[in-house]
DNA sequence: CTTGCTCCTCTAGTCGCTAGAGGAAGTAGG
DNA sequence: CCTACTTCCTCTAGCGACTAGAGGAGCAAG
């Protein structure tokens, strides 16, 4: 129940890199651990749960900045989750946002590749759309 | 015809930038313009043109040394284009993917507001979800 | 006791910009 | 011609979220 964890096992357990987890330390998104007599981080398993938390956060693209609101809530579960909700829903829209600018640029990448003459570049429909943007279809921009 | 244009007519005219103008020619995307006398960088017809590519590549999220390359690609029009469709077909790949990860982390998302009871954080689905990675459909990772 | 692994701290680099300081040059009006 | 304003110049530092490497110490197995 009490065992405790070096920062390799905890790396190991979590799928979080141990320079990634020393840095999560250091922007104080992970507390720091207490050390042994030689210095190094010893783990609990409530340290474990958290990176865990982390890891599948930043899998879901939640911000660092994000990820710190939502473990001071969790940290708190007497609070209204509105303010976990709202983060969710936020998130929602940037992923559909993104969702919608990568289709429309899947579509236009296609247009090139088939296009392509596979003869020389003075007749490349991927160097001629690149090159005239009038050419092109995408236009409802956004980051990629 | 050979008119001339200030880093700033090359920015309204392009899209980017001013001092991201400056970070392209540093990082050898952009030649270094002539000068005014007074030291002012004096673009031509042929810069914006390039910059245009540029900016262009970069919308459909293409990375800085693939443009780079699709740039010699376009200086040489005698090339065969094999290299530019090679590029094209690896960024389409890499865009199925995000496409891909993105979705099923909408329906993550999707899931998590629905089931947010909206009372406290104890029994919040978002804090929920995040915290238990084996509650989550998503799985299937990659980054987002 | 030595080999080899993990751990420690620290600094610097990645990518593609963006922001700001501090100063010179160009332009429009009086 | 003088002033005010804008644009330009260079330079350095910062962003987010890590990643890489140096240089050294601890620790477990053979």
């Amino acid at each position: 129940m009490t065992d405790i964890f070096t920062i390799g096992d905890a790396a190991r357990e979590s799928g979080v890199k141990v320079p990634t987890i020393r840095y999560y330390e250091e922007i104080g998104l992970l507390p720091p651990p207490p050390r042994t007599e030689g210095g190094r981080r010893a783990y609990g398993a409530e340290d474990l749960r958290r990176l865990a938390f982390i890891r599948h956060a930043r899998e879901l693209g939640f911000e660092i900045e994000a990820i710190r609101t939502l473990l001071q809530l969790q940290d708190d579960p007497a609070q209204p989750c509105a303010a976990a909700d709202a983060i969710a829903r936020d998130h929602l829209v940037t992923v559909e946002r993104r969702i919608a600018s990568l289709t429309a640029l899947r579509a236009e990448l296609q247009r090139m590749v088939e296009g392509c003459s596979h003869g020389h570049v003075a007749t490349c429909r991927v160097i001629e759309i690149l090159a005239d943007h009038g050419a092109c279809v995408h236009h409802a921009g956004g980051r990629a």
